[in-house]
DNA sequence: TTGCAAAACGACATTAGTGTCGATATAATT
DNA sequence: AATTATATCGACACTAATGTCGTTTTGCAA
């Protein structure tokens, strides 16, 4: 319903099919859901779907941007007012909102993860990955820099080494959530360990 | 070169038809190689290919299949004689026969992520995947579990626990290894931590 | 040597997905 | 109401891969 319309109607038209598109990429995974599979889900056709975005690959980095800024905002909303420490930030920035281990995992991981995995070999796709890692290594190595020149973290261990080892257990737990089932993976005990592993290389509590 | 021919000869064509297979498997990944580069790669004709392996799932099974076998032969060998102690056995477990961290990754180890995490959706292929992750859980939690009854080991924390911590961050450095340049995943140095880590979870040395 | 069982071959039919393009329908403008 | 720009449509041509099958080749045994 609508040809010549207002950039309103597009914009809207544009968010639906993200919506949709994002339902099958968390249905089917990356790989396996098709650009007819969006077109169904989001009623449009073949056509229509291709005048919004060209491929499967603008598609899903559309929704990719689309979640880092929703989440970065929802961070920041946080950020000034409500931090007591830098402990208390960088539990806010690995759990979320709660500060504490929880079994939620973001539906869209395990489509990301086939994304940047098959993806590997295009110089494109690796180096987009590289500066999402890039982006998630600084936000945790600030907050314990901080802490570590602030004298509230023990400095025993390199800031940025220690980043690397979150994402790395991150990503292994999102990797293990997406392969396994729930009882396998244990993902609020498996966060725990983490958070007393940093308890003892930051030497906090 | 060969019809009607001895069962050695199959045997070894089979060999060497996997051994083509493993080489395009690990240049090109799971997803991206098909029978036809297996084909090119090992000289043989889609026809010659089918009669041995029926699909690329099969052919790829096999590898799997070959390879475990391959590293626990290579493993059993060091076990009844050159073991001091369960720490040092963890470590032969954890690293290898050097038992310290290097920045070694089974080159297969990016296909392998493909397979099962694209194959999620399969019950066949998650079923499989499963068994490989009770394998794994067990060989390290046997260890733990018999150093902590042994007195080696501190029982602060569950043996089976720790073993799932193990495994998530080894497939985290697997992730990152097929996604990330050298530089960023820094295997050797993010080993480091995890013994580190260990040390303090088992309260040895 | 010769004959044969079956290994190896490669052309082919089939399937599944992609991106394009001319036709159609309609919201906004006059 | 008529006009028009363009959003939407869906048929289509194209591509890439799969698995099959009749034919050819050849190692081995008689």
């Amino acid at each position: 319903m609508s040809p010549k319309v207002s950039k309103e109607h597009l914009k809207q038209r544009r968010a639906d099919i993200l919506a949709a598109a994002k339902t099958v990429f968390i249905k089917h995974g990356y790989e396996r859901t098709t650009m007819k599979h969006v077109m169904e889900e989001a009623k449009v056709s073949r056509g229509g779907l291709y005048q919004y975005f060209s491929n499967k690959e603008e598609l899903y980095e559309a929704i990719l941007k689309e979640n880092l800024l929703q989440v970065s905002e929802e961070t920041q909303e946080f950020l000034e007012n409500e931090v007591k420490s830098y402990w208390d930030l960088l539990l806010l920035r690995i759990f979320g909102e709660d500060r504490e281990p929880d079994d939620e995992m973001d539906p869209l991981a395990p489509s990301n993860l086939e994304f940047f995995i098959i993806g590997r070999n295009d110089e494109r796709r690796r180096k987009y990955g590289q500066e999402r890692y890039q982006n998630g290594l600084k936000i945790y190595a600030d907050v314990i820099k901080a802490g570590q020149e602030n004298g509230e973290f023990s400095d025993r261990y390199d800031s940025e080494m220690l980043a690397r080892a979150i994402i790395t257990y991150i990503d292994g737990l999102a990797l293990d959530h997406a392969i396994l089932p729930e009882q396998d993976v244990q993902l609020k005990e498996q966060s725990t360990i983490l958070l007393e592993f940093l308890k003892m290389a930051l030497e906090v509590e």
